[in-house]
DNA sequence: ATAATTGCAAAAGCTTTGCATGGCC
DNA sequence: GGCCATGCAAAGCTTTTGCAATTAT
């Protein structure tokens, strides 16, 4: 994806273009690995190296209240995130702590028909996330 | 569950019994609602003013280690710690962030099988949780 | 006796906030 | 031009760490 089509992206939610929010865009869909905020820093760093933590922070809740992102959140506490918008689960390693995403229509209808059976006492579902966790065996 | 109790649990588990450790793992049981390390001292202040937070955050550490507890892992970053230790899935109120344990074997059962038909590419699932999120209607 | 635990305070992360400067629309 | 975003530094929060004093086994 390039800078035009993420500049489209961005004013297509009403927010402004500015350098370091293409720069923080493209990084997260590029590096496609829920980076938290720090990697993403020291990814566009490398091009932008005069971007701030503090401005990352600032963007990165920009993108997650106007739904571009969301966050992620993990075993040791940091945040990291996540560009894919459709329904998804996700893949945690536990020896890598990569986290990979999964989408499964067909698990994710038999949820549904389970949960419109079997219903919960006074609870209404307004969504399920599997947090699957394991080893990839490469 | 009364003193005594707690203290052979944790000597079974091979920890030292102390008043802290009781008065900590008696409020996380009371309290059944997967509280925060402050939830915890505000309520054992009560009976025990001189527990410090660190402490608290120790002791916490020893009971994971000995795998009577399980961290929760929350929206905001807080951890949240869980007596719980049969396999089971979390309700999360939206609304009251309140953290309801749910426990379905056929629920397990489904996704087993589920899973052993449907294997995910180069991953070998150690544990699926759901994380199911809401609002409790009452 | 001795090895582990506690309390206190300091420090360490990660994330948020404030405010002056600069850039987008 | 006006308003929003950025940069920098400071502050906030939760959690961890260090160490001397205390306590459990």
């Amino acid at each position: 994806m390039d800078t035009k089509e993420i500049a489209i992206k961005l004013s297509k939610k009403g927010l402004r273009v500015t350098p370091q929010r293409i720069a923080i865009l493209s990084a997260i869909i590029k590096l496609d690995n829920h980076p938290t905020a720090e990697n993403i820093l020291e990814y566009i760093n490398k091009e932008h190296p005069n971007i701030s933590l503090g401005t990352v922070y600032k963007v990165l809740d920009s993108f997650i209240e106007a739904n571009l992102l969301n966050k992620v959140k993990t075993e040791s506490g940091k945040m990291r995130y996540d560009p894919l918008l459709t329904n998804h689960h996700h893949l945690y390693c536990g020896k890598t702590h990569r986290i990979v995403d999964y989408e499964d229509e067909k698990l994710d209808g038999l949820l549904l028909e389970y949960f419109n059976k079997k219903r919960i006492r006074n609870f209404k579902i307004q969504d399920i996330k599997l947090q699957i966790t394991g080893t990839f065996k490469n």
